[in-house]
DNA sequence: CACTTGACCTGTCCGC
DNA sequence: TGCGGACAGGTCAAGT
């Protein structure tokens, strides 16, 4: 679930809390959320000092200055969530051994207590802990487990394959629109949205946001890439690069589990036109939204605005 | 090579 | 109430 702007939403919270921390510690119950992390983690990783945090396409990226670099992938159901340890004071051994049995972080989660999912971390869902050297803890928490942590180089961090063969962010300045049909020409026989979704042409895109800049541009998704007119793919464009920058201004899309760094959720689903929205009337022009399937996926329309 | 489908997982929801 | 099955969706491997 998480996408570009809910992946873009955690970097830019944990831009702000991470750079400077000092990597104590770190534990991790699952192997496959954090394949390599044996033999490196103790040369590497503890003891180093985080410098920046990026993003590309829907991955994290996490600058050591040991010249690593953890890579994370949060697929559908992972996050990412700082916690802030309760301020030890160390005057006494009575207040020293209350703080360290009783409560060993405070409760998580920033802002009004309606916007966040409340708990204690570590949960059942926790599969790798980042402890700093001041106490605070980075929580990576995923249900399903399918996404995962690496630890590269940071100077080989591009050769992998996913950011081999990843396409252009849809925001950046250099991206235009030419570009963007040009690049769709390589699945011109496939359906737009299966297109759009596939992160080689473009990246960032997911089922939330195809849905949403689909019926923006008044596009079957089931239609075909050769079929679309240049005007078509033009205003397409801008409406992937309107979504991307509203869901972003809104914190993202909470469907399901998805919080940021602090754990709030995002609101911008409240402002979708067609995700989620089967059975209710298009805003448009009032027809009854249909959930249909595409590319694979569950598939939100207004029939009426998106003929085939 | 282009394209589609299934696998990876766990939790939730729906119908019987 | 319990239970089986469908479904959720990002990416990759394997299939056509």
């Amino acid at each position: 679930m998480p996408e570009l702007p809910e992946v873009e939403t955690i970097k830019r919270g944990l831009g702000k809390l991470l750079p400077g921390k000092c990597i104590a510690n770190v534990t991790f119950d699952n192997p496959k959320s954090f394949p390599n992390a044996p033999g490196d983690v103790a040369k590497f990783l503890v003891g180093a000092k985080i410098v920046k945090v990026k993003r590309r396409a829907k991955v994290l990226l996490i600058d050591l200055d040991s010249k690593y670099t953890l890579v994370i992938h949060l697929k559908m159901t992972g996050q990412l969530v700082y916690v802030r340890t309760r301020e030890l004071s160390l005057k006494t051994e009575d207040r020293r051994r209350k703080t360290k049995y009783s409560v060993p972080t405070e409760r998580w989660g920033g802002g009004h207590p309606s916007d966040s999912l409340t708990g204690k971390l570590p949960d059942k869902s926790t599969r790798v802990v980042f402890s700093f050297a001041d106490g605070s803890k980075l929580f990576f928490n995923d249900q399903r487990k399918f996404g995962w942590v690496r630890l590269l180089p940071t100077d080989e961090v591009p050769n992998i394959d996913f950011f081999k063969k990843v396409g252009p962010e849809p925001l950046s300045s250099k991206f235009t629109s030419r570009e963007f049909a040009a690049r769709l020409q390589r699945r011109k026989n496939t359906n737009i949205k299966a297109a759009i979704l596939d992160q080689s042409v473009i990246a960032g895109i997911g089922n939330i946001y195809a849905d949403e800049s689909l019926w923006g541009a008044k596009i079957h998704p089931a239609s075909l890439v050769k079929n679309l007119s240049i005007q078509k793919l033009n205003k397409l464009y801008e409406e992937i690069r309107y979504v991307l920058r509203l869901s972003i201004a809104k914190g993202g899309s909470t469907d399901r589990n998805y919080i940021d760094a602090t754990g709030k959720k995002g609101s911008y689903l409240s402002f979708a036109k067609v995700f989620r929205r089967e059975g209710q009337d298009c805003p448009r022009c009032g027809t009854k939204i249909v959930k249909i399937r595409v590319a694979g996926r569950g598939t939100h329309i207004c029939p009426k605005c998106q003929k085939a």
